[in-house]
Order: structure tokens, then sequence, then C-alpha cells
DNA sequence: CCTATATTCAACCACATGGTTGAATTACAG
DNA sequence: CTGTAATTCAACCATGTGGTTGAATATAGG
């Protein structure tokens, strides 16, 4: 099971918590785009659609593909299975309200930083 | 099915974005928890700490219950979950690799803003 | 070569975010 | 009442974010 890092899950999250980027992810569901096809729907520069697939890119969610002087985007699966895995792990509490869960939480918290005071994955 | 309009969506991940809201999160998993209790891992003042808490409750993914002087929180499933059918759209699609799912795509842009400039939800 | 196309880079700006501290609020306990 | 405990509020600060514009960097095509 793919589990992220603190860090990567703030980024992973972070280019979601965006409607530009949402919806970049969701045309790219259609299929390869370039950057200019993925900035057009928007009414903003191509230098701001850029700075977007680059959050996308750099959170893992996209890779990119040099052709000539095009750059080509798909979606890459793993982060974001990771991210619905995560919140997948509260569904199942949520649904079925068993206390147990808390030692899987005690788990996830040893896999990850030990003492993680606010600052330490900065 | 419980579907957030891109507003909600935005505050859902933008409070999943952070760290320390999650192991907030996570330990309200285990049960209420008071504003002070939900504070207490983190190296942060009790008024960083009020803000992420206030986050996490304007995004809707807990609530609280004013009992005396004390605030006691307790998760809210709602958000997360829909948070949560969100990824699974794309987790579908990237097992499946059905580009039938197309249309599925456009069926949610016409749920939301039907043009959606950056700003338009600011 | 020259020129147009696709994209990024750099500098800048307004505003949001996450943190601080000190004062204000509210409620429980003598 | 008065003091203390739990929490928020307000003002402030540094940094990040999302946007802009104009120049720079390829690359493709006459």
């Amino acid at each position: 099971m793919v589990e992220l890092q603190s860090l990567q899950m703030n980024s992973v999250f972070h280019a979601l918590g965006d409607a530009t980027r949402r919806r970049m992810l969701r045309d790219l569901a259609g299929g390869e785009r370039t950057v200019g096809q993925l900035a057009e729907p928007f009414a903003i520069s191509l230098a701001a659609a850029s700075k977007h697939i680059k959050a996308l890119e750099s959170a893992g969610l996209i890779r990119r593909e040099v052709r000539g002087r095009t750059h080509v985007c798909r979606l890459d699966p793993g982060p974001l299975a990771s991210a619905h895995e995560w919140l997948n792990f509260y569904e199942r509490f949520w649904t079925n309200r068993l206390d147990a869960l808390d030692r899987l939480l005690r788990e996830e918290d040893a896999r990850q930083s030990p003492k993680s005071k606010k600052g330490d994955d900065k």
C-alpha cells in the first residue's frame, strides 16, 4: 500500500484545494492534454496556468512529457489513490463507529514523524 | 449522495492540506476532544490551535458543542465522505481506464458553475 | 536564417495563511 | 464578589499563494 508521508499529503491535498486544479484533473481524466489545452477553459494567463500545473506535478498528481515544444500532461494514479486511502480510513470509522480503530491510528502515528510539532516538516 | 459544491470542496481539501489539522482529525477519531486537548500535542499557542479548529469547523469536518466554558469537538462524517467520493471517481478512472467516464465528467461540470473562470468563487 | 508557437521565468502585487502576544469573554469555584 | 480556567478576539508579522506582465527559451516551419 502506497502511503504518503506528511509532506506529500500536504501538497496533494493543497493541490486538490483549488477549483482550477480540480478542473484540470478532470480534463486530464479525458486523456492527455498540453499546457495550452489545460489553460484554455480559464480566464487566466498561461503563466498562471503553468503554475497550477506545476503544483499538480510537484504533488505527483500528473506527469509531463516534453514533446518538441509542447508539454503533454497526463494523470498519475499513485498519489490520489493514497489520498483516497487516507480518507477511506476515516470513512471506515464513520460507517462502523468502531473505537477499536484507535489502534490503527496509533500505528499511523508511529509511521510518521515521531514528535509532530508544528514546523517539523517545513 | 452528498455532493459538495466547489466552494466547500475548496475548504475541505484546504483543511486536509495541513498536518496539524489532519492530526487533530485523527485524535477526534478517538472520540470527543476539547479545544485544549486538541491543542495539547502541538508546540503552538492555543490561539493558533483555535484557528485550526475553526478551519476544520467551517469546512464542516467537525462540529462543536459548547459545554460550560469548554468547547467539545467531534467529527462530522458528511463532508469527508464527499471528498472521498470525489477521489473515488478518479480511482475508478485509474483502475478501469474507461474513457466512457468522460460523460460523467461533463455531468459533474453541469452541476457546478457553468463558466468556471478563476475567481468565480472568491 | 527568420518568424511564429508553446511554454517558462522573473519581478511584482494583493491577499490569505499560520504563527505570535496581550486583552477580552465566559463560566466555574471559593 | 473574586479569582482562575477555557477559549476567543484583535492586532500584528513573515511567508505563501494566485494573479499579472514582459522578457527569455526552445522548437517547428517556411
